[in-house]
DNA sequence: GCGATAGTTCGGCGGCGGCCGTAACGTTCC
DNA sequence: GGAACGTTACGGCCGCCGCCGAACTATCGC
């Protein structure tokens, strides 16, 4: 059974601003070292060591030693859907909002990874480029891929590594506060977006930022082009 | 902006374990007094009305003050939410399982509440049904409602209260493992059940019995009927 | 009114746990 | 081999927070 102690213990885990800083730092699905993240947290190396340390025994985090470095990552996406959700719950807590500014800011608003899938204006305007063609049924609380849909993923050569269904979830994001795609097909989606180098992770934090190519076939696939800065992704009208 | 520090809080306050016993006793949605809530986190009175004053003072749940007792239920079906999936974490975290006896549990495991919709055997059971017949389209993410589904539920006189889609999505139980029926659909499900009296909310704990009526009712529409004590609930084969 | 019951507020105790200094250990690079 | 970097281990400090005893407030029933 799920016990209350054990509960409470996961949640705990996520309940130190330092642990929580990493795991937050972890949402784009990246492996990061230990060094970094103690950047992150804004603590000393020894501290954040035995932070990951506990994030790693109760299984949120998985390691992988590689040289001389030890590389962190969150271990499912079952644990990013949690934070995510804590996320949310933090978002209409307080007053919410309090909205932000900062370059770095408008990078990963305009553009960045949420654990597997893509989010900021441009996951949402891809979601909406799918909705208004029909491709995808989306609301708050569910998504389904139609038929139309199916067709036009497999068009693209998008499928599953494993032969399951591209079911779909939506995902609402703080930025944005908007549904856009995640689930299965919402990382196949960003996969296959990476892999054709339309987009690129940024070096150091969750943004993506798209290649001339990517502006080629996002307008060409999704109608969807650059515009403002305060929307830096649309739909074509 | 959602801040590190604002996750950190939420999660805090669900990871300390009287609050998270609190929490979880809330978990189906009742509104409960502080005595209650304290007898379940087995701390004193005074203790309980503390963490009950942070809980609300984050919006974690709300305060209904009725003659000398004040009611506290969770504040939003998204709390559950967030409940929900640090179960989920902390279920698959530990070995997980160890399972569980007592006939408190074996009424729990038959039939419960689960925040707004029903859980447990029963409502695994129902799922199933829906699932046989076609009516929904169910895996581990996404739950859709289809056609001949829609009919279905039109056909028994459920609606959204307002006229929103009936949308669905799945949840995943402890007891059971399995997805079962959530989300507006499973909502409305749910009332309808306790509506008809079908099923009665038991005393003291998110436990449901089926009342004579029901097991008719279940037999009739979904091919439910009673099963062995370790499957109080299944589908007539 | 008065006692009984539900609930909150206050104060002080006690312990857990996060933090860093120091130091040892391991790996990598030159 | 040795220096540099990164991670781990230990010890002690400090602060936060959960807990309960006791006192205070509010509501109900007679």
């Amino acid at each position: 059974m799920v016990t209350i102690a054990s509960v409470a213990e996961i949640a705990s885990l996520a309940g130190d601003p330092a642990r929580a800083s990493m795991l937050l730092e972890l949402m784009d699905g990246r492996a990061l070292t230990s060094g970094e993240l103690a950047r992150a947290a804004n603590v000393a190396p020894q501290t954040a060591s035995g932070h990951l340390a506990k994030l790693a025994k109760a299984g949120l985090v998985t390691i992988r030693a590689q040289g001389r470095h030890r590389y962190h990552r969150l271990a499912s996406a079952r644990i990013a859907e949690m934070l995510e959700s804590l996320m949310k719950v933090a978002a209409e807590s307080r007053g919410a909002s309090a909205l932000r500014t900062g370059p770095r800011d408008a990078n990963l608003r305009a553009a960045r990874t949420c654990y597997d899938h893509i989010a900021g204006r441009l996951g949402v305007a891809l979601a909406d480029s799918l909705v208004e063609r029909g491709h995808v049924v989306l609301d708050d609380e569910s998504a389904t891929l139609t038929n139309s849909g199916a067709a036009f993923f497999a068009r693209l050569g998008l499928n599953a590594p494993d032969e399951t269904p591209l079911t779909c979830r939506p995902c609402l994001d703080w930025s944005e506060r908007r549904s856009h795609l995640a689930g299965r097909l919402g990382a196949a989606l960003c996969r296959h977006c990476l892999d054709q180098g339309w987009v690129r992770r940024s070096r150091d934090s969750r943004a993506l930022s798209v290649t001339p190519s990517g502006m080629a076939a996002f307008d060409k696939l999704f109608g969807v082009v650059r515009g403002t800065d305060s929307r830096p992704w649309r739909l074509k009208a």
